[in-house]
RNA sequence: GGGCGGUUAGCUCAGUUGGUUAGAGCGCUACGUUGACAUCGUAGAGGUCACAAGUUCGAAUCUUGUACCGCCCACCA
């Protein structure tokens, strides 16, 4: 097999600062001195770079792009961690695969960071300007622009830098005006009135998605509108008693009997002091609070509505600090809304109008970059028209042209976009793309250009212009990625080559700011699907269940566990932390009990190499083929085709899981074949014909070498430097050649072998009991012991000397009855087992020991005797399970009957 | 308020179409420096599978209910 490499790179004479490290090095591994330079090595052989010319089959990854001003946290440690898992299996595989990298501008998030910093110069956008403020942070992001993209690189990941993009980049920028005129040209975009989510720090309007609903303790207050006619009155309840200020009706239901001789009437407005009507809508819910709600169209949703049906005027009370504007009464003016409810509910009291105050419960929105209460607001925006671009992203996954894992999470895709409502995508912030929208400067002319260039004049008029103040959402640039990335609008050879891709890899929370819209946007603007699978996996939380966070404290520094762990071991700990479906819980204060698992196991690969790198000299024997100095199958031995049956079966298993994202049970399988099968039976097994003690020393080192081998390109997915270091050292691959490039491993079935599997299990539980024995009644480590099998089995037989060293046996004989003192023991096909042990058995000790398994066979053979008697069972049950119940009891009476004649040999009471 | 998940060993989790004497890693206990590895080896302790009822020859697995935890959605002011 071939290991091409990539544009000509070729590396000369191996790898710097790994060849000849291995062998005679001390017995730790240190991932320190080893991953630099190999990413180095892997970046430098372009073996991430995609190649669109390619013929092979396309894998493709979006990653979702960080925040530019983000540092690396577990969470994205994870998300980069599961993505390159995924693109090294494909690339294995054989695929031609592009994992793009690129950030993201953020535009809140960022413009908040670089205020913040200001603040401490003592200085405010507003002071030096936008132009002045772009620039500043331009600068900053420049500064700081590469940091989290570099750190990726420290965990591993394998992208193609050189297609690195940012959203604010001139040829992203041009897609995001692109697709804003091709929609505003679709009438999907316009601009409008409405209730929107405002946020009083950030000064901006919010999407419905970035208001994070939270439930808050607040109070229902009930208020008294007395009727203007003088006598009687109307109670409402609010949560929100300060916006009565604003308030320019009452509404009831129309068919609630309880006010319908209010209808038409009007009360007077304390406080305010003005005359509102009490209006009959529909929008009503008769069963809340009092039936009766006051009605405030500049500060809620439904009251806007109900503002529109029955004409009536719209009051705003609140400034964009979120503070009482001069609509309302003097007295108020400037006063914090939170301040101006306490004083609202005081004025009410003090006039006796407070009916009562209720604790209520609620669902209130924050705004989800600084989590400050958002404000409902009535305001100029632009929006995007869903329900066509949804209409078809729900037809692609209910037609199962995009697929979600875990599935369940469809679910919330589609209820998404059943529901979808328009889009706000206006932000009355600086940093990002500038809403493409000219207005003409003279109102009698009120034109309105929306271009794709720059422009200067007005386009009926020619006069001046000048360009909407707002910027656009941010999402507005990322729904466009997964082709705006690759060249779009132009039609490029890599938005040929590498549009639609194959995976989405992200975590749930942006599903629907990131993912939904984007299916939207590559139907749209591509007429097709972006992905085809959507992998969401967990989110990282520590032992209390909590989110990671900054704020929390609970944070784990992802480059802090490499360096103190490696990269592999960050990586294997993530990877085989976290099943479909479920969180990474870690606990932050004990990073020793999350990472060493990891480290250890690297540990063990690097000295089970060093063990095998040390007898193994040059190249090896092929194990089949063509080849006339392949290993012949006569020659191998039972524990050569255990090993081997054993390998081939967690090729499957592996590969499998990998592909059904189960990458927690691939890193499971691989983990537990190389070191419960490889390292600690066969190599321990093999060891004498290593040393050249026995013949069929070429044979041990052929199967040594490549079960070692197929098993590091299993693993490499998962822990890549780890498994390339060791793999380099390994005989029989091209110089230059990269575990990277290797092919994956394929299931071969003829290496099944289920006769070797039963028969080398059996020696295990022979050594095992053996072993037991030995500890239980404190034989010296050093001391051979001797032990008799009840009946010949000729595994034993040809295992022997395996057995005997294995469990320091003196020597193996069979079917020898014998009445001195020992311990006793069965095993599962019920042969027994009998370990003279001399003066060193207590005999009262043997004799409960043998008792107390007697009795729990019995209770086992009781129960399954009744099951069998069972006639329901027999008849109904498939005849396999039957058989089977049928053997296990007459195993268990056999060994239940072995240990009964050995109490009585042991003359036991 | 609606929808969806989860609850298995001290901790983190496996357990695929019901057939299990319920597993792994870490932690814990005892012993141990055998010619790869003490970041190791050998042996061991530890679970009425949240609770209750049901379906079935058979339930950790299926059904219903209860409790607790979590996620998503929602304009009852």
């Amino acid at each position: 097999m071939s290991h091409t490499l990539r544009r000509g790179a070729t590396i000369e004479g191996g790898l710097p600062g790994i060849a000849g490290k291995l062998l005679g090095t001390a017995s730790h591994y240190a991932p320190g001195e080893i991953e630099g330079s190999l990413y180095h090595w892997w970046s430098a052989a372009h073996f991430f770079a995609a190649d669109r010319t390619s013929p092979r089959p396309r894998y493709v990854i979006m990653m979702p792009p960080p925040n530019v001003t983000a540092s690396l946290h577990m969470g994205h440690g994870l998300n980069n961690t599961v993505q390159d898992v995924l693109v090294r299996f494909e690339r294995m595989r054989g695929k031609e695969v592009l994992w793009l990298p690129g950030t993201d501008h953020a535009g809140i998030a960022t413009q908040n960071v670089v205020e913040r910093l200001m603040l401490q110069e003592h200085t405010t956008r507003h002071d030096i300007g936008r132009a002045k403020f772009e620039a500043r942070v331009w600068a900053h992001v420049r500064e700081t622009g590469a940091t989290i993209l570099d750190q990726l690189k420290a965990i591993g990941a394998s992208c193609d830098w050189s297609r690195t993009y940012f959203t604010l980049d001139p040829q992203l920028s041009r897609a995001v005006r692109e697709a804003f005129v091709r929609l505003y040209e679709r009438g999907l975009i316009y601009r409008g009135n409405y209730i929107i989510n405002w946020c009083p720090r950030c000064h901006t309007a919010l999407s419905n998605e970035e208001a994070e609903k939270r439930d808050v303790d607040g109070s229902l207050w009930y208020l008294r509108y007395p009727l203007a006619s003088g006598s009687g009155h109307v109670v409402v309840a609010t949560t929100r008693p300060e916006t009565m200020l604003g308030d320019t009706a009452v509404a009831v239901h129309p068919d609630d009997a309880r006010f319908a001789a209010m209808i038409g009437k009007t009360v007077r407005l304390p406080v305010a002091d003005r005359e509102v009507p009490i209006v009959a809508d529909a929008g009503v819910d008769p069963s809340f609070g009092t039936g009766a709600v006051k009605v405030t169209p500049a500060h809620d949703p439904l009251d806007f509505e109900i503002g529109l049906r029955h004409n009536l005027p719209v009051v705003d009370i609140l400034t964009p600090e979120a503070r009482i504007s001069d609509a309302a009464p003097a007295r108020f003016h400037g006063l914090d809304r939170f301040e101006a409810r306490a004083r609202v509910v005081a004025e009410f009291d003090a006039a006796g109008l407070l009916e009562k105050i209720e604790p209520h419960r609620h669902a209130v929105g924050h705004c989800y970059r600084c989590h400050t209460v958002i404000e409902p607001r009535l305001s100029e925006q632009w929006f995007v028209k869903m329900a066509p671009l949804a209409k078809p992203a729900l037809e692609a996954y209910r037609a199962g042209r995009l697929s979600f894992i875990p599935a369940r999470r469809g679910d919330d895709y589609a209820q998404w976009m059943e529901n979808i409502r328009d889009w706000c995508i206006s932000r009355q912030l600086w940093w990002g793309h500038r809403i493409p929208v000219w207005y003409c400067a003279d109102p009698a002319c009120g034109t309105m250009t929306v271009s794709r260039t720059d422009v200067t004049a007005c386009s009926a008029c020619g006069g001046d212009v000048r360009q909407d103040e707002d910027v656009l959402d941010t999402w507005f640039s990322s729904w466009l990625v997964p082709f705006s990335s690759l060249g779009w609008p132009d039609k490029t050879p890599d938005l040929d080559a590498f549009y639609p891709g194959s995976t989405l890899v992200t975590a749930p929370e942006i599903l629907f700011f990131w993912v939904a819209r984007m299916v939207m946007a590559g139907i749209e603007f591509m007429g097709d699907v972006p992905f085809s699978t959507v992998y969401l996996h967990g989110t990282v939380r520590d032992t209390q269940h909590r989110k990671m966070s900054k704020s929390l404290g609970n944070g784990i520094d992802p480059l802090e566990v490499v360096e103190h762990y490696g990269a592999d071991a960050l990586r294997f700990t993530m990877i085989s932390g976290m099943a479909v479906g479920t969180d990474l819980i870690l606990d932050p204060d004990d990073l020793e009990s999350s990472f060493a698992a990891g480290r250890n196991f690297a540990n063990k690969l690097w000295n089970a190499a060093r063990f095998i790198l040390t007898n193994v000299d040059g190249p090896t024997r092929p194990l089949a083929g063509p080849d006339p100095a392949a290993v012949r199958p006569e020659e191998l031995t039972l524990p050569d085709r255990w090993i081997i049956a054993r390998c081939q079966s967690t090729v499957v298993t592996a590969t499998e899981a990998y592909e059904r994202f189960r990458l927690n049970d691939a890193a499971n399988a691989v983990y537990r074949f190389l070191w419960s099968d490889l390292a600690d039976w066969y190599l321990e097994q093999v060891k004498p014909r290593l040393y050249g003690d026995e013949p069929g020393g070429d044979v041990a080192r052929a199967v040594v070498v490549k079960t070692f081998e197929v098993a590091l390109r299993l693993l490499h997915p998962i822990m890549p430097f780890i498994t390339e270091t060791l793999w380099q050292q390994l005989p029989g691959h091209a110089a230059g050649a990269s575990i990277m490039r290797a092919p994956w491993p394929l299931p071969d079935p003829r290496a099944a072998d289920p006769e070797a599997e039963r028969a080398f299990s059996l020696v295990q539980e022979l050594v095992g009991a053996i072993r037991a024995i030995r500890s239980e009644y404190h034989v010296e480590p050093g001391r051979q012991v001797h032990v008799r099998l009840a009946w010949r089995n000729p595994v034993f037989e040809s295992e022997g000397e395996t057995i005997r060293r294995l469990a320091k046996v003196a020597d193996l004989r069979f079917g020898e009855p014998t009445e001195e003192p020992g311990a006793h023991d069965v095993l599962s096909d019920g042969n027994g087992i009998f370990v003279p042990l001399g003066d060193a058995i207590d005999i009262a000790r043997e004799c409960a020991r043998l008792g107390t398994e007697i009795e729990r066979l019995g209770k086992l053979i009781t129960t399954q005797h009744r099951k069998l008697a069972n006639t329901q069972f027999v008849e109904r049950a498939p005849a396999l399970v039957v058989d089977n119940e049928r053997r296990k009891l007459t195993a268990w009476e056999e060994q239940s009957t072995v240990l009964a004649e050995k109490r009585r040999l042991l003359g036991c009471a």
